[in-house]
Parts: C-alpha cells; sequence; structure tokens
RNA sequence: GGGCAAGUAGCCAAGUGGCCAACGGCAACAGACUGUAAAUCUGUCCUCUUCGGAGUUCGGUGGUUCGAAUCCAUCCUUGCCCA
C-alpha cells in the first residue's frame, strides 16, 4: 500500500493536488507542514498533522516542521471571522522554542537518515528580507485578483469585520515559505489542515511563475465531533500535549471518553495500527459496544505514543482506582493510592476547621475547589457534590473528622469525572 | 473629509422609556438514563449571598427623565457608499 492509499482508508485526505501521488511514488520527497506557535506547547489539533509527518517519514520521504516563528507575528485570518491580535516577539520566541521541544519527540532527526526529519523556522529567512524586496520578490508574482479568491480571505471582505492588510498578506508569506523550501531543501510537498488549502495552493502557484517549478499538497479534513462540538476542548479547556498542562491522566480520560462513532473515525487518525486490526477492532466494538474496545485502545496507543507507556500504564492504574470500581467505599483506598493518584487535583484545608466542623458549603469554597459559596450551595443542591464517593445530602452536611480518610484526606467528586484530593493539615 | 448602517452576557441574537439581569439558540457545568458513551429529558448558566436578597451590566463619556439597553449630545470601533 503506498502513502497515499494509506492516508486514504484512514481517512486523512480531505484534498490532493493531481500529480501528487505519482511524485511521492517516483522519488523520496521532501514534504513540509507548518506550525503556529500560538501557545508554547501543541495541543491535539496538531496531532493530525504530526502523525501525518511521522506516516510521511515511515513512507521514505523526508519530513520538514516549519515553525512559523515568522508567520506567527502576522497571523493567519483562515477560519477566524475576526482579526487576531498580534503576539509579542518575546512570547513568540517562547512559544517557537516550546513547540520545537515537542515537534523533536515526534520524528526521527538521526542524520545519518538519508530522510532525517528537520526542523526550519521561517523567522530565519523572513528576519533578512526587507519589505521591498519582499513586494518585489513575492508579491509581484501574484495578482491581488488572485489572493481575494480565497476563501478565507472572501469571507472576511464578504462579512461585517473586514480584513487588515496585515492578515490579508499572510497567505503571500506562506506561500514565500514554499517556495523558499522549494529552492533551499527541494520541498515539493506541502502538507495541512483543509483550512489551509487556499494558503498552500497560493505556494504552488509562486513556485510554479517564479521558477517554472512543479510542487504538490494535500491535506487533511479538520477533525469534528458526531455531536458538532469543537474537538479538542474538554471542561477545563484545551487538551494539551505537555504533560504539564494536561496531565497524562487527562488526556488518557479524553480519549477514553471518546463517543462510538467518533472512535470508529479517530482510531484510524490518531494510531498506527494495520487495517485488518482495526477492522476487526471496530467489529468487536460492535458486537459489544458497552466494552469500549475501541475507546480503550484508542486512548492506549495515542497516550503512549505522545506521553509513552510508562504514563499510560499509571493513567490506567488510576483509572482503574477511580472508575473500575464505583462502588468500592473510598475508605478501601490506601494513603498510597490516594496520593498517587495521577488525574486528581490536590486541595489543602486547615485541619482546626474540620476537627470544629465546617459546613459543606464554606469547605468546598474555601478549599479552592469551588471559586464561590453561591456555586457550592447550587451544585451541592443539584447533586453534583460526592464526599468520599457518596453524595452529599444537602447544604446543611457538616464535614468533621469522621469523614478523614487516614486522619488527613477527604475525597471530592465534582459530577462524575472530576476529582480533587483535599489534604486537612 | 461627506452620507448611511451597526456595536447587547463566552458566541449568535431579541429587546427600542418602567413588567429587564435583559426572549430565544449554541457552547459550558451538574442531575436522570447509560457504557466514565451518544441521543434524550431536567436544572444552572453576570458577580456575591446568611437563599430572603444585594451589587455591577447592554461600545466609552456626559446629559434629559421620578425612571434609560432603550431618548439627546459627544467620542471610539467596525462595515457599506461617495470624495
Amino acid at each position: 500500500m503506498n502513502l497515499i492509499e494509506e492516508l486514504r482508508w484512514r481517512g486523512m485526505i480531505q484534498d490532493i493536488m493531481p500529480g501528487t501521488e505519482e511524485q511521492l511514488q517516483k522519488e523520496m520527497t521532501a514534504g513540509y507542514i507548518g506550525f503556529d506557535p500560538t501557545a508554547d506547547s501543541l495541543h491535539i489539533g496538531s496531532l493530525v498533522p504530526i502523525l501525518l509527518l511521522v506516516h510521511f517519514q515511515k513512507a521514505g520521504h523526508k519530513p520538514i516542521a516549519l515553525v512559523g516563528g515568522a508567520t506567527g507575528m502576522v497571523g493567519d485570518p483562515s477560519g477566524k471571522s475576526e482579526e487576531r491580535n498580534l503576539l509579542s516577539e518575546d512570547v513568540l520566541q517562547k512559544n517557537v522554542a516550546g513547540v520545537k521541544a515537542q515537534l523533536e519527540k515526534f520524528l526521527d532527526f538521526n542524520p545519518s537518515l538519508p530522510n532525517a526529519a528537520e526542523m526550519v523556522n521561517n523567522y530565519d529567512w523572513f528576519k533578512t528580507i526587507s519589505f521591498i524586496d519582499f513586494l518585489r520578490d513575492a508579491g509581484k508574482h501574484i495578482t491581488v485578483n488572485y489572493m481575494m479568491a480565497k476563501d478565507s480571505v472572501k469571507k472576511r471582505i464578504e462579512g461585517e469585520t473586514g480584513i487588515s492588510y496585515t492578515e490579508f498578506a499572510y497567505q503571500l508569506m506562506q506561500g514565500y515559505d514554499f517556495y523558499w523550501l522549494y529552492q533551499h531543501k527541494n520541498c515539493k510537498l506541502q502538507m495541512g489542515g483543509s483550512d489551509q488549502w487556499g494558503n498552500m495552493t497560493t505556494g504552488t502557484e509562486l513556485i510554479r511563475r517564479k521558477c517554472g517549478g512543479e510542487a504538490f499538497v494535500f491535506t487533511n479534513p479538520l477533525i469534528t465531533k458526531a455531536d458538532g462540538g469543537k474537538f479538542g476542548k474538554t471542561e477545563s479547556g484545551n487538551v494539551w500535549l505537555d504533560a504539564a498542562r494536561t496531565t497524562p491522566y487527562q488526556f488518557y480520560q479524553f480519549w477514553l471518553n471518546a463517543s462510538d462513532t467518533d472512535a470508529e473515525k479517530w482510531i484510524k487518525i490518531f494510531t498506527f495500527l494495520p487495517k485488518a486490526e482495526v477492522e476487526q477492532l471496530i467489529s468487536a466494538h460492535q458486537a459489544e459496544p458497552g466494552a469500549r474496545t475501541l475507546q480503550k485502545r484508542l486512548a492506549r496507543e495515542i497516550t503512549s505514543f505522545v506521553h509513552g507507556t510508562e504514563e499510560y500504564e499509571k493513567a490506567v492504574e488510576t483509572t482503574q482506582k477511580l472508575f473500575a470500581n464505583q462502588h468500592a467505599p473510598a475508605e478501601s483506598l490506601t494513603v498510597d493510592d490516594l496520593e498517587g493518584l495521577e488525574g486528581v487535583i490536590k486541595m489543602s484545608y486547615p485541619a482546626e476547621k474540620i476537627a470544629a466542623g465546617a459546613d459543606i458549603v464554606s469547605f468546598l469554597a474555601e478549599s479552592g475547589i469551588l471559586s464561590s459559596k453561591g456555586e457550592a450551595r447550587k451544585l451541592v443542591e443539584g447533586g453534583g457534590i460526592s464526599i468520599n464517593r457518596k453524595k452529599a445530602e444537602g447544604v446543611k452536611m457538616t464535614i468533621g473528622n469522621e469523614l478523614l480518610l487516614h486522619e488527613q484526606y477527604i475525597l471530592v467528586q465534582k459530577g462524575k469525572k472530576n476529582y480533587y484530593l483535599v489534604k486537612v493539615e
């Protein structure tokens, strides 16, 4: 199976330029994907492009990861209905460094490989180009008419907010990146999300007009959820690849909670499992959906890929303690269990107050689990709070010494899935 | 510079002198059901609260009025048209 066929059955190809497949069959090809340094960590939205590069390298081609140090300073209008705020230069530099460090974990940069991965920062070539040079070098070859026809631009021109000259020029910068890589790295392919199609083709156009070269692009579909919600968001916000922002346990939980329909699509995209195995998993899952075979396998593969098997195992362990035996009394957990629970948010609370008997509303608000007494009251009334795995009876409940586990802990749940361990000291 | 239109809670969006903390939808959070799903139903959803209320909101500022998101003035921002 060639690369394109492989990516096709996985559902990772949206649009593809004619001739791309032939080019990839013909020779080892260098291909790139750009990453936006909008934060100092990548989130799971960037996982698809990362996986594309990994597939690409596995197939014997040379992946180039481009970090947009320069383009990040301008802002991509694609998919945005409004003008973006500019990031300051030092924030951007920090982000570039963070993103770079993460990408290094996933690709093989070993220089002895003929298809070793490479990382570039477009700031390196943009910093020396003068505005005039850029206008003469890049701008002259692309008409405004061409640029205006792009969806990302058209939407903004037709919309209510307009588009600044800065963002309008973005596609030209991205196009220039491709041209630069084509010239200096013999890079003939660009990959990216389907929202990037317009920006990407500006690149091939620039390459064609400036040096008569032929370059190719293909895009992957944007990941969606069956319920129409935004992919990669949870209660606590974005799901990040950085363990300091999203713990491996939370990361694991995110995938484990995928809906059935999503899991079927995602297992193809986010794992490297071969077709036969995926098909077998899907039919096993359909036979007994309650077992959630797919979600478990998906979560296992992707968590190991991003955080390593050790962290994956810890996440599973925590999961089992918290969920496998939901009705097990909290008292059955040992001190080590409690302390070792990975995804649990740890809080502390003064012992005197517990000894004196604190009312549940103040306890929840003052320990920082909830932000105000009003909120605490509402949740308790709505049955959303459990103490030591037992639903809080009501706002009148008092938290006293008799509730302490091992004399110093209280396990609080908000809803089913949010655990807090309060250490009383 | 001139003319026209618009700016309401995280987003979309109704309201055009008192009944407005502001209809409705989305998103979000919690509950029931379940498989730690999905779909569905229920509650919450500006902030705080001793749950009785209290406080701060409708681009900014100033004004008219007993009373303004709603009227007036002015400024800012955005779009469209003209120069």
